[in-house]
DNA sequence: TTAACACCTAGGTGCGACACACAGGTCAAG
DNA sequence: CTTGACCTGTGTGTCGCACCTAGGTGTTAA
């Protein structure tokens, strides 16, 4: 059995990912009847190895749930799996397509401010720089 | 004096939107004595127009409490202006970095799983799919 | 006058994945 | 028995709203 900080380490993960886990459901811990401190079976260790390795292929802790229940209930999880990745692809490009416009936005607001010097307040706008800008 | 609703249809924003401002400190209606229900000056509109604009570039709520706590004092917001868009300019490209690895990473697993049968729960993986995936 | 109805309000809570803070417990060394 | 390093569980904060609840408002119709 083992305790938070023996699991993180051992999973290579901090203490706070670990009682994260626990409050979530996803690791359901023993307690230690003299003090309340969680005590983990040696198996848990492989779950959070299963759950970093799910979330570095974007799976969200929520879906990691769902996938665990499935698998523990004898049910093939791997359906799922495949749906929840392919619609994450597809969130994660929208995603990337926000994010590099907004790149742009900002190196061309960047570029533009280089030749308008700063101003004062002058009662009308907040920031004559960020005003300059084009809406969109 | 304009209503919450009033000003979220001037400013084309959620009414949610002028309250959460409301909450965090960016906007400052009075009331109404009447109902507590809160009253906002004409020129709210225009500030929150330039929440939207600057949130457009990337500024988050608290920068633009920020700037406009700098222009209200009668300093010029630019100097910070900039130095945060140069900032997010680079935390942004990280992000943008991180997102596309994930992106790989997700393209390539559901490749690899194409070739892959779903598989039933052995008591051994928790999902073989999400296993034969590399670390990285 | 009153009832119905659409629309509005303030403020509480939820989201995601932890990090951080806090007050206190544990345990080996001295 | 004390010091000190390290650990514990739980509460709260992050970010920008959206959603919910319980109730108020205001216009119209009977």
């Amino acid at each position: 059995m083992l305790t938070v900080s023996e699991i993180s380490k051992s999973a290579n993960v901090t203490a706070d990912s670990v009682r994260h886990y626990v409050r979530i459901g996803l690791l359901k811990p023993e307690r230690n009847p003299d003090n309340g401190y969680k005590l983990f079976k040696t198996d848990d260790v492989k779950k959070v190895r299963f759950i970093r390795q799910a979330k570095g292929l974007g799976f969200k802790l929520n879906d990691i749930k769902k996938i665990i229940n499935h698998s523990h209930k004898g049910e093939s999880p791997c359906p799922i799996v495949r749906k929840i990745i392919e619609q994450h692809i597809e969130e994660n490009k929208t995603k990337l397509a926000e994010l590099n416009a907004l790149q742009k936005r900002m190196e061309n607001a960047l570029k533009k401010w280089q030749s308008m010097p700063d101003g004062e307040p002058d009662g009308h706008a907040i920031c004559h720089l960020i005003e300059s800008v084009n809406n969109y």
